[in-house]
DNA sequence: GTATAAACGAGACGGTACGTCAGGTCTTTCT
DNA sequence: AGAAAGACCTGACGTACCGTCTCGTTTATAC
């Protein structure tokens, strides 16, 4: 039951042949160790939008061709960078109430936003908007998993009976974690703590009728 | 009262001094018509990402200066051609049901977001998460104006006491737009019409109460 | 009738559309000097093969594109370089006697091969080898010009009676001044005066029998 | 005393350490054929400035590192390759007549300076004049031993009386061979059989004086 | 036999330069 | 003074080879 291993996370992203037999030099881990490093960095430094394939091969002490090797572009190593970083953080709690769930979860969620890393991830959304490569990675790699577990967290309710067992988790997970990066994107409000119960008490009023 | 036009419309964002004289030559009103005009079709053709300005010139059959005389950025250039083309479209309904009446503007929006101005959107939003300039001006050109369009409704069902007074419209609003913004920018569900309907039943059970 | 002037000279091989009416911005001549100065310097501290066009925008303090738009390659440019800063030395004596104007003549070109622009004529040469454009601009702009003064000599010297009428100019020119190149070139002996004297006295002989 | 061979002939720049025992697994000879022959097929495709070891490498099915541990540098590679395709060419023949063996010599020389060879060997110099190592191989490997074989048809000329025994042969092989490879490398002229006869009529003119 | 040593194909690696593209500024000429 | 054309410097792009360096495998002598 334990042995749902969340698979290997080392390498995610970048071009990888596995199929025959490995020929030749080995890719060192260190040198792909340096460069999510050194992206990851200099993303906290200058952003995304000046993030420069040179610049992370300077910092890296690596060949821009080293890294073209590995990543296609650089919403790519990005993305690998990002997710290597926060894969474990902001964790899915367990109460006993749907409703304090959904809460806590989302003041995690909100207080992290409000870091580099939200920064970071609006970015990458951003991104996503003129890549569909990448915006299929920010899908698969980071919304999925999470999306997951806050369904089960649902569904964990419904099997207690707190919420009616018709009801869409797509629609009311929209309803709440749709705002928060509304507003991470848009900025025309601030995301406070606050602002995760007022959505809660508001969306998941009643729903036990 | 309400002949509080919402003004010329024509130039929103460009640099204009009507101030003093008006010396020389006249600004040729066609010229500007074609660099929109050319901003837009490049829009569709090649998106937001691929836009050049040097492209936008040459289309329009104008220098480059011309064009920076008039635009501090391709940011603002791409959202004054985006607001001419649609700042009309999309208009909010009044039929005596705060329900109602946001559900039906969501499903025009939903329909309408499917098209090329959700495209658009989608990548002027995706740009002013690095582009502080842009953020501001999505939000001051684009969002303010409609968002007081939809607090106004309800604000109308408080008045009719559809919904209880001590609701903060702020998080209602959020609520049902935000995921639509978040289906739009991420993509991992489709937005279709029903979509609106759920959002709103969902949101607004029993806010009379 | 002396109205034939060696033309311009100051712009050689690079771009020019000189045909309308030359819009927009003019070409800094300053930049051009500056191109051409950091070449010839560049040539003679590091060589024509480690010789990189980023090197020489650098040194000059010019970018790139700057050089690309008015020379289509390194060779050009290089050949450009070279000829502005030869194309007065080595003139043609006229002493009255043929085999005397050729003699000095092979010796200042000899003493002039065996210094910088030696080399760098050698190189050219070299790279002309794989280089169409460079071998044909080396022809029409080094050689052609000095080929015609030494075809005069030898048609002075026709006229005089020193030589008789139906040599052919071609075949002794390259036979004195082949032997020149070949040395140059192939290295497999060295370039003394006295290799000229040598040289003309052999060919030379008997050529009024 | 004629048992002076040139050697084997078969390996003549490549690295060999014959010396102390050769342990671990032997150089293969194919490999060696195999290298070589890709050379020589790709230098006359594409040429000796777009020639590149990874090419040649590709082509002959064989690791870079392979080529690397047998040549120093592309020009030995490409002088070994062309030597053994061409060192038994354009004999140097022995009619009793100095003139008539040069002339003979030099037209065999023209035929196949107009072939694929002629392009090579001009590479080769053009590739020497920035690398003095392929211009040492080129003097020792290709011109020596056919200068010698020239001195001595002179050399038989002389004993026979028919040329004066205090010419330089130097010069006098300079004075024909020199404008045959500056028509070569130049190209201001074309190189027809024709233009041995001349140079030799012109050249050796009075020789017996 | 079984070490041990080199050759070998493959390909990763840190580099350098390439030639191109777009950015945003500046200059010239014409309207 | 405004507009259009285009020169200019800058800086990053993604590519191609360089020559060096592991890898794992294959082939040979040497113990």
């Amino acid at each position: 039951m334990s042995s749902r291993k969340v698979s290997d996370t080392k390498t995610l992203h970048c071009e990888e042949e596995s199929s025959v037999k490995a020929l030749g030099r080995k890719r060192c881990p260190l040198t792909h160790q340096n460069i999510l490093c050194a992206t990851r960095t200099l993303l906290e430094e200058i952003g995304f939008a000046d993030l420069t394939i040179e610049g992370i091969a300077e910092r890296a002490g690596v060949g821009k061709t080293t890294i073209y090797r590995r990543w296609p572009n650089k919403a790519s190593l990005v993305l690998d960078a990002f997710i290597e970083a926060t894969i474990k953080e902001i964790p899915f709690p367990d109460t006993g109430s749907v409703q304090e769930d959904l809460r806590l979860q989302m003041r995690r969620l909100i207080k992290w936003m409000n870091g580099v890393e939200g920064h970071t991830i609006a970015k990458l959304i951003g991104g996503a908007q003129d890549d569909a490569e990448l915006a299929e990675a920010f899908r698969s790699r980071w919304l999925t998993g999470r999306r997951e577990e806050a369904r089960q967290i649902i569904q964990r309710g419904k099997e207690r009976g707190e919420i009616r067992a018709d009801l869409d988790p797509e629609v009311l997970l929209d309803a709440l974690y749709g705002p928060l990066y509304f507003r991470l994107l848009v900025g025309h409000a601030p995301l406070t703590p606050g602002y995760a119960d007022k959505l809660v008490s508001l969306v998941m009023r009643g729903l036990d009728s």
